[in-house]
DNA sequence: TAAGATAACTTTACAATGTCAAGATTTGCG
DNA sequence: CGCAAATCTTGACATTGTAAAGTTATCTTA
């Protein structure tokens, strides 16, 4: 948006945190995960191998800004999808939530990656991510409660029944990211899969 | 359980390449995926550096046999707690495939992280893999045809059903071997959260 | 505005890794 | 027995992550 390309030789950047973020999400996306390298995200950004280590303290911390990122991004889309919803049906309101995320998956398919394969060391590490990841699950939350209220889904547990929620979607999300839905013969796209499993994760939801 | 261990300075190691797989699988477990190495595993085996290139082509070689290993072990889990329910409760059977899903995860945690953490390119490079992937979904499309055939489950595309089930499984899996369960004021540990689990996910295939 | 401090970036350097090529040793087969 | 193939080792090279020290721009403050 701003001062992103380097004029000339230019010795500082001027935003080259977030012009890395941007290559890192680049290269996942065309060479996955493991073709990520500091040095690679360094040269497509146009500065010298080591800039990254003045941002970023190691390659770790690369990947936990990019799946900040994500994190940030994801929260943008579900509060979108939420708000765009009748205030007063809260089941709606789930589901939409639920769709989000699938979708957010499928569009952003480099950083869903990032975010959820950061392997150990990110809890107190980056409490930037944690709380981000955090306030997502809140928002789902959030959404079985009211459904609670409403009369529309059992009561109980109303984290436990959150759980059930985000793992089939975080699931389906997962498969579809790592093309392990191909020659499974399903007849439909993700997106279609996406309508029939939350509404088979509100019928699972449901009051007795 | 054979000549594992090389006496002396025996030449021929005999059976390198299991003993490569296990050590891939110990690193994996105790460094993360990412702390795998060829050289690392090479070294604890006790071979060259350059041994493993002879029995996986390269990195992704390995992590493909490691994988392949694992989808062995986990259909050997599931038909064992299949076979252990009563042949004519389909429906019990169903629950216990999805918790012997769950609990392979919890138990072979590294086994279960290189399983889904295959970027691209196995789906025709390791035939094996891809089939023996193929052979778990379809036990589980198999018990789901059996409970629809009993008319506990609803009817419609089984392959969808199956799909909403891995899903849910699937990502309960994957959030807890990723550790992404902890501060989420969940008030059970993961073997229980399987438990209400599976019951929402039959819950949610129930017939109208 | 000018100097000193700080931040941003570069250059240099080194150990570790993946991978290739060539050599050594063992096994198996005719 | 002899030889070809399989198995493993040694050596080498480009690439990577990362640390240390140097260079250049920006900021602060007096």
């Amino acid at each position: 948006m701003k001062a992103t390309r380097r004029r000339g030789g230019a010795y500082h950047h001027g935003d080259l945190r977030a012009a890395l973020i941007r290559s890192a999400v680049a290269i996942v996306d065309q060479e996955g995960i493991g073709g990520l390298t500091l040095r690679k995200a360094a040269r497509r950004t146009g500065v010298s191998h080591a800039a990254p280590a003045h941002h970023f303290k190691d390659m770790r911390g690369l990947l936990a800004a990019v799946a900040e990122d994500g994190f940030g991004r994801m929260a943008e889309m579900m509060t979108a999808a939420q708000q765009a919803v009748a205030n007063d049906n809260p089941l709606l309101r789930f589901k939409a939530l639920g769709k989000a995320y699938i979708e957010f998956a499928l569009t952003h398919v480099a950083h869903f990656k990032v975010m959820f394969h950061l392997a150990v060391a990110d809890k107190k590490a980056y409490p930037g991510l944690h709380a981000a990841g955090e306030r997502a699950f809140n928002m789902l939350l959030n959404a079985v409660e009211a459904c609670q209220v409403a009369g529309v889904v059992a009561q109980g547990d109303a984290r436990r029944l959150a759980l059930f929620a985000w793992s089939a979607v975080h699931g389906l999300s997962t498969l579809a990211v790592e093309d392990q839905l191909q020659g499974k013969g399903l007849s439909a796209g993700p997106a279609e899969l996406a309508e029939t499993l939350t509404d088979h994760v509100y019928f699972g939801m449901r009051p007795v």
